[in-house]
DNA sequence: TAACGTTACAGATAAGCATCCTAACTAAAG
DNA sequence: CTTTAGTTAGGATGCTTATCTGTAACGTTA
């Protein structure tokens, strides 16, 4: 015993007069409406949004329905209408969280800048913050969940994680393909290093992430990824 | 509202007949004991032991007393008798893993190494689940409550994260007085880097600690922290 | 005399569900 | 072009079940 009082995990009464959540993304897109009073796509959004700031201040062990409706001025019976539980309410919000943000994404001008400036613009943008100043709250929520509900964990990776990664990887074959950046590196190690950067600061320090980070972790990382027939001054670039 | 049944947190009836935290690990040691039937310590083990695993497996916000004690053996007053409540419980509990660890703990034998063998051991250390497989789930845990409970969060930092980490940093101080790492390196910059790669392998593979991952990590920085006046393959310094 | 187990209890909080009522929209009948 | 019946959304409210917390009382033991 020590469920709460939250079901083992969704699963459970699947369907009913209830959509399930395989379907709701696309029954929200359009739904056939036989008839009734439709439904408010405001409310939807409302309680997406609500449901996120919960997840990101409280934890998804701590987010309870009442609070994410209170939030979002509706109410118990409107939420249950959409979603069968907790769970499948916070799937929906992740995903929905990340839509916003790929569609806010920005490319990159690779052309415009120097390979250093290239790297190290990339590494800035593995922040885990850098779209969501509450990421590493996030992020320890399904770290600390890993174990009891593996799908949160592997979702937030495939949607956030190894999109922001695989970004910066993309960077850096582009680099090795003009010859920037040496063929005989390690760059998966190298992206994990990246990444974790973030981590290790924020482990250390506690802090918001700081504004020379990214340089940082990239100048120690130059010197190993550069190629080596052009400048090199003494330690970094 | 959003507090499950946790009260806001400690800080309420501080003293009464009963041990304020601050004094608990001290009383612990050395009761004077007036008379009547002595504690008998082996529940205190048992007690901080099972909240040990339960906060490792539950996470801070799941743990409950009653399984603290079910697992324990031992009865809600009896604990109690001993902590106010699971905040100051839990502060107790990690500060005896993290006394337990420091006990066992075995100084590195740099002068048979060879620089990069003694960077990389070093390096190998910082793994957080060097000493304790669970480690993932603990930070995570507090990474995730770091705004609601800052202290658990610098407690951790303090006594497990920062000494791991100095001990690095001490091993690359020791390799730059004998020449064998620069002068001129961002020496915190690759402490960071070292931390955060076992959290950027966590989170992109999910898996136990990869045996190479030191390896890896300690290749990729060593060309940028060696001194230049050996052996220079390509692309070092 | 105080620790410990056993048992029981009160207060708090949460999840889901059930009603009842009103609002909004569709479709068929007039 | 109304009017009306049917259907669903949504608000308000309360209830049942399930936990968890922290205490209290009582008997036993060191």
């Amino acid at each position: 015993m020590s469920s709460r009082n939250e079901p083992a995990v969704g699963r459970k009464r699947q369907a009913q007069s209830r959509v399930r959540p395989d379907e709701a993304a696309a029954e929200r897109q359009s739904a056939p409406h036989a008839g009734g009073r439709p439904r408010d796509p405001a409310i939807e959004e409302a309680i997406l949004r609500a449901t996120r700031k919960r997840l990101a201040s409280d934890g998804y062990s701590r987010m309870t329905i009442g609070d994410v409706v209170a939030d979002a001025g509706v109410t118990r019976p409107t939420l249950y209408r959409r979603w069968p539980g907790k769970y499948e309410l916070t799937v929906d919000a992740l995903l929905y969280g990340l839509r916003e943000q790929r569609a806010a994404y920005q490319p990159m001008a690779l052309d415009a800048m120097t390979p250093l400036e290239a790297f190290t613009e990339a590494v800035r943008r593995v922040d885990p913050r850098y779209s969501n100043p509450h990421a590493m709250s996030l992020h320890g929520n399904f770290m600390a969940e890993a174990e009891r509900e593996p799908d949160l964990f592997t979702l937030i990776r495939d949607h956030a994680t190894k999109p922001r990664c695989d970004e910066l990887l993309d960077t850096l074959r582009h680099l090795q393909s003009i010859g920037a950046v040496r063929q005989d590196v390690d760059l998966d190690a190298a992206v994990t290093l990246c990444l974790g950067s973030y981590f290790g600061d924020y482990l250390l320090t506690g802090q918001d992430t700081p504004r020379d980070l990214a340089d940082r972790t990239a100048g120690l990382l130059w010197p190993t990824l550069r190629a080596d027939d052009s400048e090199q001054s003494s330690s970094d670039v």
